[in-house]
DNA sequence: TTTGTAAAGTAAGCCAGCTTATTGTAAGTT
DNA sequence: AACTTACAATAAGCTGGCTTACTTTACAAA
């Protein structure tokens, strides 16, 4: 997996030409920066967890596959929001790895469960106490109130997402 | 594409069997609700533009190219931080829908300069006007200082990431 | 001038996401 | 019991990201 070059943020990627309204021009890059913020954190995870064989999508489904125990590909595909087909083309990795496992369910024929193997678990060690080096490494130097605004400040604008997305879809003129 | 949905974030997906040190219970989420805002920021534009017939890494190509007006594939890729044959393949459908073109560089023959048609116009001014709304949308509600103030903090965030990623790989034991 | 290195673009091939369509099984209806 | 509907998984095929390797051209140095 690649390692990322990180330039500083555009100042304006989505509006350049526009006379952009006061509350925008303070406003606006918090947008890219919130993006660049995402993209490094997972960027950080990724290099961290290259060594040990696995990619991103990899890890997620054996992290999510450790707390789930047991079940089925359609239950792990809704914790992980991501689509059957998907997760199935994982699993054939993962299975050929040998760090999964496809059983039968005795209770549904259509169904088969997941699980990990023995050999996952220590990898799935190594990726827990990454995760928790990263983890202090990203808040380095935040305090406990500013954390709880950052979080207060995010929940908001979440909120406001959410409405838009629930919004039927404009319909373009 | 696809609208997701959207679920509450996970309370803590990384580190589920972990005693979590205190700052870290605090923190941990934070880390989350980053990656569902930038995702749903994307998903917002995506919706929004997704009936003018482009999907996300085609309008930025478009979006980009209006700013740096005619330019090398080589010099928008870098702009766009992806990699040559990535954007090679983005020009190709765009060409093929007309919205771009591919023209010989007078100034050097290993090059072409990529710039768009007259057909992409209406369809840039429709991008503008629907970024302006959702950007709006998005800060409904937070104030000037509340939003100096995230600034500031995913700033800090975003110099940790940068000092983690400049870092030697750590060789894993 | 020739030669060697570097750069622009492309080809090929992998991973990971999606959608749509198929197959097989479960379960509910008549 | 037969039928229909719903659901689990997969197949097929698209977009978009990456890397590695190749071709063509530019440029610098011998």
């Amino acid at each position: 997996m690649k390692i990322e070059e990180y330039k500083e943020t555009p100042v304006n990627a989505v509006n350049p030409k526009t006379p952009a309204p006061d509350r925008q021009t303070q406003i606006d890059p918090v947008g890219y920066l919130i993006g660049d913020v995402s993209r490094m954190i997972r960027t950080v995870y990724d290099r961290r967890v290259e060594p040990l064989g696995l990619t991103r999508a990899q890890w997620r489904v054996m992290t999510r596959l450790n707390r789930l125990e047991n079940c089925t590909q359609t239950e792990l595909a809704t914790d992980l929001e991501i689509e059957k087909p998907t997760l199935g083309k994982l699993i054939e990795r993962l299975e050929a790895k040998g760090w999964v496992e496809r059983r039968p369910d005795a209770k549904d024929a259509r169904s088969k469960i997941v699980c990990l193997t023995p050999v996952a678990q220590p990898v799935l060690q190594e990726m827990h106490s990454e995760a928790e080096k990263v983890v202090a490494g990203i808040f380095a130097g935040v305090s406990a109130e500013d954390a709880a605004h950052l979080h207060g400040m995010l929940d908001h604008i979440k909120g406001n997402l959410a409405a838009m997305l629930e919004e039927p879809q404009p319909v373009e003129a």
